[in-house]
RNA sequence: GCAGGGGUGGCAGAGUCUGGCCAAAUGCGGCGGGCUUAGGACCCGUUCCCUUUGUGGGUGCGUGAGUUCAAAUCUCACCCCCUGCACCA
């Protein structure tokens, strides 16, 4: 077996001290590869190792192919996570601690790391480590971590190219708020990790007859705002008159609400008054002026909305409900007031039938059979039913709407309400109540003070639009998630309050929020090594709007910013050089953000011939079904998954065991699977001294075939990085043949070096370290890493013998099977014997392939044969519909081909095998002989 | 809810774009056999059902319908699963 560490280590060290993989521009063709920042306070577990591997595959395959390849990695370390970790280990949290000892971090530097500073230097080096022992090709000069100070004065020059352009604006922002701590909120920063969901709902001002003020309802369906028969308040709950923002208008909320609401709106408390008060008046509905009365809602929550709710008793099950209720208490109720109806033809409800005289809220009580008194819980499930159903099927049935299907006339008529002033925009949260770990409830909060980056900038979508339409994205299914993403963006705040990171230009109050800045630092990887010996803050914009926009001249920015002129000079050419043809990998979680991010800014930023050409993503190395996860505690460490089982398998693994896109789940026993298959060509590569010499063979041709058949089919694999397919074929099908071949009787030195050695180049790509031990087992001395991929040599493609083989094969599938089924009856077979088929039956095969036609082909029909007997071989050939094309080989191929694989049937068989012509064959079987299937006699 | 991905044999996972050579690659697992002191590794056979001196038939690729001489593959509807939904990396 082979001892992957050892063989690794060795290469590794080969490599760094050959420094192959530090390049520079040369006069080959540019390829540069980069895989999304690893974030610098996690270790590196085998999960990781998938984009990486991937990129490195493209990375090494380019450079056997021609291309001067640069293969680039940095850390991700701005934003919170990092002083979060600091905090998490100050305060001794066990959990994290626990999980840093199972990726081995001893204790006393765990200790060290409640130092920010620490953490980033401690991560950056362990995962270069990391990376080197995986056997990337990167060139390390150029690594560098996001908060360094050269990194930041990159970034601070992008944000003054975005704010040139106007798109930094300021603005307005829902955001959770803890209105205890006075912070915003994300999902980390409260009870339960909840993520606090921000709903924009629409509240619908209904006048107050009689009075100068109106009742704010809020609703999740303003299309049902014509089917109002009331409204409903909580006749225990207190109320405000109120103004909002700088409106005229006096509103009646709930006293609750009033306080929520005042962290999105400026609100003026006129009067208190009692639930009770508000039930005593009557309001008018804007959209059609008819009186409604306030009654009392038992379910009304003075906390949820503004505490008023419209009352739609026709399709709202609480509001039908709650009539009820008061119907019983005796009170006069109105009539229900349909505004919509299922779609009849298209209708698949869970309604049963639908009649016409019984309100929709009734139906669906009946459906589930909830009566009036049923519990809260139980109506809201009747209510989520009705509305997934009335949302689905159905259609408007008001003037002006009719058969308009809901969710179109939702927006519409929202749209109209708040034009027309009846309606204004209020967030709530959806999932409240949401708490903050200081146990204060969660409220939304508008901020006005935000920046933020107008991904909605109508022009800028479109270039982005535009340019995405020449991408290469793979796999090819992405391009849909791109294309939503781009119109989907819109306004991103930019500007974070606390963190690590770049301070915001235009406010050093706020850092940049950690996505946005690392959008385009690919481009910075051109540079870094160069800049690693230039003071900081000679680093000023217009040396960077030379290097990268080719704006000015070096002496004019050699002479402002007091960099040597050569150092600007080889930035800006190594710019130019490498920029031009690019790949970004990441998983495909980031499509939705970081990588449609990365295409907007630079198709703002840089000229044109530097925007992105090509984008890979895949999906998740899981475990065990599940995502490797702290908390799961599933996490393999990357340098235990190494040790244990060898970086070249995890890679081939990583790589090529599933299709790029979809998620693998880790599987012990497959990496075994694949070390074997390395051991395998290893130990052919060892043996090759015994085998002989001599002139070729027929199977020695048919290797050479399937050689190079598969480096052709290998390489269109490669191009599209259909890396599966590809190392399928090289890996796995190779091993098969040559086995085969062996057994078939080939023994030739000379073909199976020559099948090796493509093998062995082939799986440089995924396998680098064995590549180069295969590779110098071979005898040879250069490097495997900077080999050239093989060419397929496609005269040596000899279709007619890989039928005749496969004839051969399927024969002996034939013959296993009929001998299997005779000694089960007690049939002793110990003679097989082959016919072949006669001459005029390849003939007649051969026409018929032609013509297509059995009569025609009956017609010509010579003397050898009988029309009757012709024309039952022929039937049989045309039985199903696949169409026969022409034979390339003959009878006297195919009769030699048998008999020289002879020997080799009888050894599979393990019995004495016979070829015989059909002329020739005294066996009352000899006629059932066709071409490419000859007749087995057993016996 | 919106968007994206997916549902294939005991399991994992190809095949779907470009319909036929697909009872469906490959791997794992199971079973039987060989090798071995034994285990591992390795090698051979087998792994939907029926039938058979053969290359035949049936059922079958989430469910239902349709197109076609022919559907895992194309169309439509439905059901189910996974992922993401923003200021958070």
């Amino acid at each position: 077996m082979i001892n992957f560490s050892e063989m690794e280590q060795k290469w590794q060290k080969a490599w760094a001290d050959s420094k192959i993989f530090e390049v520079e521009p040369n006069d080959k063709p540019s390829f540069m590869v980069f895989a999304a920042f690893p974030y610098v306070n996690t270790p590196l577990h085998i999960g990781h190792l998938r984009t990486y591997a991937i990129a490195d595959t493209l990375a090494r395959y380019e450079r056997m192919r021609g291309y001067n390849v640069l293969f680039a990695m940095g850390f991700h370390a701005t934003g919170t996570p990092v002083l979060a970790f600091a905090k998490r280990i100050k305060n001794n949290d066990m959990e994290i601690i626990d999980e840093l000892k199972m990726f081995h971090i001893p204790e006393e530097e765990i200790a060290k790391m409640v130092d920010p500073e620490y953490i980033t230097d401690y991560f950056s080096k362990t995962g270069e480590e990391s990376f080197r022992i995986s056997g990337l090709s990167i060139d390390f000069r150029r690594k560098f971590i996001s908060i360094e100070p050269f990194f930041s004065k990159f970034v601070e020059w992008q944000f003054g190219k975005l704010n040139e352009q106007n798109l930094l604006v300021k603005g307005r922002h829902p955001v959770g708020w803890c209105p205890n701590e006075n912070n915003p909120v994300g999902m980390h920063d409260t009870k339960h990790d909840v993520e606090p969901e921000i709903e924009e709902e629409t509240a619908i001002a209904f006048k107050v007859e009689g009075e100068d003020a109106y009742l704010l309802c809020t609703t999740y369906r303003p299309e049902t705002v014509f089917g109002v028969t009331n409204l409903f308040v909580n006749r225990d709950s207190s109320y405000v008159l109120c103004t909002i923002d700088d409106s005229q208008k006096k509103y009646y909320i709930s006293k609750e609400s009033s306080s929520i609401l005042s962290y999105q709106f400026k609100i003026n408390v006129i009067k208190e008054v009692s639930g009770k008060e508000l039930i005593d008046k009557t309001c008018i509905n804007p959209v059609n002026n008819s009186k409604v009365p306030v009654y009392h809602g038992f379910f009304v929550k003075p906390s949820t909305g503004t505490g008023v709710v419209m009352s739609v008793p026709a399709h709202a099950p609480f509001d039908y409900v709650a009539l009820e209720r008061l119907k019983k208490e005796g009170i006069p109720v109105p009539v229900p007031i349909p505004v919509l109806k299922l779609n009849a033809t298209q209708n698949q409800s869970q309604l049963k039938e639908i009649k016409e005289d019984i309100p929709l809220a009734k139906a669906y009580l009946d459906l589930l059979g909830v009566s009036d008194d049923a519990s809260e819980e139980a109506i809201e499930s009747v209510t989520k039913l009705e509305y997934k159903e009335e949302s689905r099927y159905g259609v408007m049935i008001v003037k002006g709407y009719e058969n308009m299907p809901e969710p179109e006339a939702r927006e519409r008529i929202r749209e109209k309400l708040l034009s027309d002033g009846n309606a204004i925009k209020v967030y709530l949260l959806a999932n409240a109540p949401v708490y903050c770990r200081c146990g204060a409830e969660i409220v939304v909060k508008i901020v006005d003070d935000q920046w933020f980056l107008n991904y909605g900038d109508e022009a800028w979508k479109a270039k982005v639009r535009e340019h995405l339409k020449s991408m290469r994205l793979v796999p090819e299914k992405t391009r849909s998630e791109f294309e939503y993403t781009v119109e989907w963006l819109s306004l991103r705040a930019v500007a974070r309050a606390q963190g690590l990171g770049t301070r915001f230009p235009l406010d050093q109050r706020y850092i940049i929020e950690s996505l946005s800045d690392s959008t385009i630092y690919p481009a910075f990887y051109t540079i870094s090594h160069i800049l690693r010996n230039v003071e900081v803050e000679k680093l000023r914009p217009e040396f960077f709007d030379y290097v990268f926009l080719g704006k000015g001249d070096i002496d004019s920015v050699s002479k402002s910013t007091g960099i040597d002129y050569d150092v600007i000079k080889r930035c800006r050419e190594s710019f130019d050089y490498w920029y031009r043809n690019t790949s970004n990998h990441s998983g495909s979680d980031l499509v939705q953000n970081h990588l449609t991010m990365y295409i907007f800014n630079h198709v703002a930023i840089f000229p044109k011939e530097y925007w992105p050409k090509q984008i890979v993503t895949n999906g998740m190395l899981l475990n065990e079904g599940e995502k490797m996860s702290k908390s799961l505690g599933n996490i393999v460490p990357l340098k235990d998954g190494i040790s244990q089982y060898g970086v070249d398998p995890l890679r081939i693994y990583s790589v090529a065991n599933a299709d790029i896109y979809s998620d693998e789940d880790f599987s012990v026993s497959a990496v075994k699977g694949i070390q074997e298959r390395l051991d395998y060509i290893y130990n052919a590569c060892m043996n090759l001294d015994s085998l002989g010499s001599g002139e070729l063979k027929p199977i020695d041709y048919w290797l050479y075939s399937k050689l190079s058949k598969k480096i052709e089919s290998a390489t269109k694999s490669m191009d599209d990085l259909s890396y599966r397919s590809a190392y399928q074929s090289i890996l796995y099908d190779s091993i098969l043949e040559l086995k085969r071949y062996f057994a078939r009787g080939g023994n030739n030195a000379i073909v199976v070096k020559d099948f090796l050695t493509s093998v062995v180049l082939m799986l440089q790509p995924v396998a680098p370290h064995f590549a180069e031990e295969a590779w110098h087992l071979l005898g040879n001395n250069t490097f495997a890493s900077m080999e050239k991929w093989p060419e397929s040599k496609k005269d040596l493609i000899n279709e007619k013998l890989e039928k005749l083989e496969e004839a051969i094969d399927s024969t002996i599938e034939d013959a296993k099977m009929v001998i299997g089924l005779m000694e089960r009856k007690g049939k002793k077979v110990s003679k097989v014997g082959i016919i072949i088929a006669s001459k005029w039956k390849y003939d007649l095969y051969n026409k018929l392939a032609e013509y297509k036609d059995q009569s025609k082909v009956l017609a010509e029909l010579g003397k050898e044969v009988s029309s009757e007997v012709a024309s039952k071989y022929l039937s049989q050939l045309s039985k199903g519909h696949t169409e026969l094309s022409k034979l390339e080989s003959g009878e006297e191929d195919e009769f030699e081909e048998f008999t020289d694989a002879a020997k080799y049937i009888s050894s599979i068989l393990g019995k004495e095998v016979i070829i015989e012509k059909e002329e020739n064959s005294k066996s009352e079987r000899a006629s059932r002989a066709m071409p490419l299937k000859p007749s087995l006699d057993l016996s």
